[in-house]
DNA sequence: CTGGCTATCTATAAACC
DNA sequence: TGGTTTATAGATAGCCA
C-alpha cells in the first residue's frame, strides 16, 4: 500500500526493516483494536521485537490486564472440550519440543564445529607470521591452541561422545608426548581441523542446504 | 476502507457485524503473517469469536501459516549470492559462525516457550482434579510452578528482558504476598501463561498440514 | 449465508527533511 | 535518527446473485 508493490520477502536493508517493522506493527496494532471493537470480540496480539535488538519486549495489545482476561475466557471453556482438546495440544508440544531440543543440539554443534574451523583458518591466516619468527615456542602454540580448543568445545553440555571431541584428544595427546615442534605441529593442527574445513566449505558453496548436510559419520 | 466510513463502534446490525468480523479477521491474519514475514519477527495473534457463537474455537496464528513464513523466509535468502562471491572463507566462516548462534539463541527460545506452554496445559490439564482434591494447598502449587518455571527458564543464558521472565516475577509475587488460595490464584497461574498458552494453541491445531510444510533441515 | 464485485477508505513505501 | 508528505497498493463496506 505504498508507492511501489512489495515482495513478501524478508526484508533485507536493514533501516527499511525496521522502518517498516514499526510502521507495520502500529497499524496491526490499530487493527485489531478496531476488529475488538467494531466486533465486541476479544483479541490479543503480540509481536516480538528483532531478535538482535536489546529490546526483547514484544509489543502487547490489549493491555496486559486484558491479555490476562482473554486468557481467562479460555478457563470457560466446557470440560470435556477443553481436555480433549489440551490432550491433543499436549501430544503436539511434547513432539514439538523434543524436535526443537534434537535441533537444538544439531546446530549447536554444527556452529561449534564452524568455530573449530574459523578457528583453523585463523592459525593457517597467521602462520606465515610465525615461520618468520623463527618458532622455537612451538609448543606454546599447540598448548594455546588446546586450551583455545577446550575453550570453544567446553562451551556447551550434553556432547556425550561428539566427534569434535577428538580434536582436543589429539592436540592433548600432541602435548603430552611433547613431539617434534615446528611445521610438523602446525600441520598436525591443520590435520586435526582439516575435516571442519571441508564440512563447511561444502555448505558454502551449496546454494539451499538440502538434505546433503554432513553427517556426523563423515567426521574422523 | 469501504464505501463508506465507519464508525469506531459496536456493530449493531447483527449481519453486518458478523460479516465484518470474518472479513477483518482474515485480513488481521495477513498481515500479522506479512509483518512477521518482512521484517523476521514472531509474532502472534488470538482472535475470539463472538461469545454467544458456539464457535468458541479462537482463530490463532501462527500455524498454518508459520510453515509458509519459513518457507518464504528460505526461499528469499539474498545472503547465499553474498556468501558465493565472498573470496575469503574466513568471512564466511564468521557469517556463518554468527549466524547459527543467533539461529541457535532463539531455537533456544523457542524451546524454552514451548516448554512453558506444555507446562502450562499440564497445569491446567490437573485443574479438575485440583478442583475435586479441595486444595487448600494452592498455595504449594504456585510454589511449584514458581519452581519449575524458574527451573525451566534458568536453563539458559542471555535472555535479559524477556517476555517470558514475566510470568517468573507475577508468580514470585504471589508466593510472596501469599494471596488467597485456590480458584483465584489458579486463575492468575493461566493468566499468567496466558501468553505462552495462546502462543502454542495456534500450532497445535493446525489445520491440515500442507505439502508446503518443510522440515526440520530446512528451517533456516 | 457464501461468494464475488467495485467504489472508497486506509495503510504505508518512498521520498524528503 | 526520527517526523512529514504523497502516491499507491491493499483492505473492505455496501451490494447483488
Amino acid at each position: 500500500m505504498g508507492r511501489k508493490k512489495v515482495k513478501l520477502a524478508w526484508i533485507t536493508n536493514d533501516a527499511t526493516r525496521r522502518t517498516t517493522f514499526e510502521k507495520r506493527k502500529k497499524g496491526l496494532v490499530k487493527k485489531v483494536s478496531e476488529l475488538a471493537t467494531l466486533c465486541g470480540v476479544e483479541a490479543c496480539l503480540v509481536v516480538y521485537g528483532p531478535q538482535d535488538a536489546a529490546e526483547a519486549e514484544p509489543e502487547v495489545w490489549p493491555s496486559p490486564a486484558e491479555t490476562a482476561r482473554v486468557a481467562t475466557r479460555f478457563n470457560s471453556m466446557p470440560e470435556m472440550y477443553r481436555w480433549r482438546k489440551m490432550t491433543d495440544q499436549e501430544d503436539f508440544l511434547r513432539q514439538r519440543v523434543a524436535k526443537l531440543q534434537d535441533q537444538l543440539r544439531r546446530q549447536d554443534r554444527e556452529s561449534r564445529e564452524l568455530e573449530v574451523s574459523l578457528f583453523a583458518h585463523e592459525i593457517m591466516a597467521g602462520g606465515r607470521i610465525l615461520d618468520d619468527a623463527d618458532l622455537n615456542d612451538a609448543m606454546g602454540l599447540v598448548q594455546m591452541i588446546d586450551m583455545k580448543l577446550k575453550l570453544i568445545l567446553s562451551r556447551s553440555v550434553s556432547l556425550p561422545k561428539s566427534k569434535l571431541q577428538k580434536p582436543i584428544d589429539l592436540l592433548a595427546a600432541d602435548a603430552d608426548h611433547d613431539l617434534p615442534h615446528g611445521a610438523g605441529q602446525r600441520l598436525g593442527v591443520l590435520g586435526v581441523c582439516g575435516v571442519a574445513v571441508r564440512g563447511v566449505a561444502n555448505r558454502g558453496v551449496a546454494e539451499g542446504s538440502r538434505s546433503d548436510r554432513v553427517s556426523d559419520e563423515e567426521w574422523s
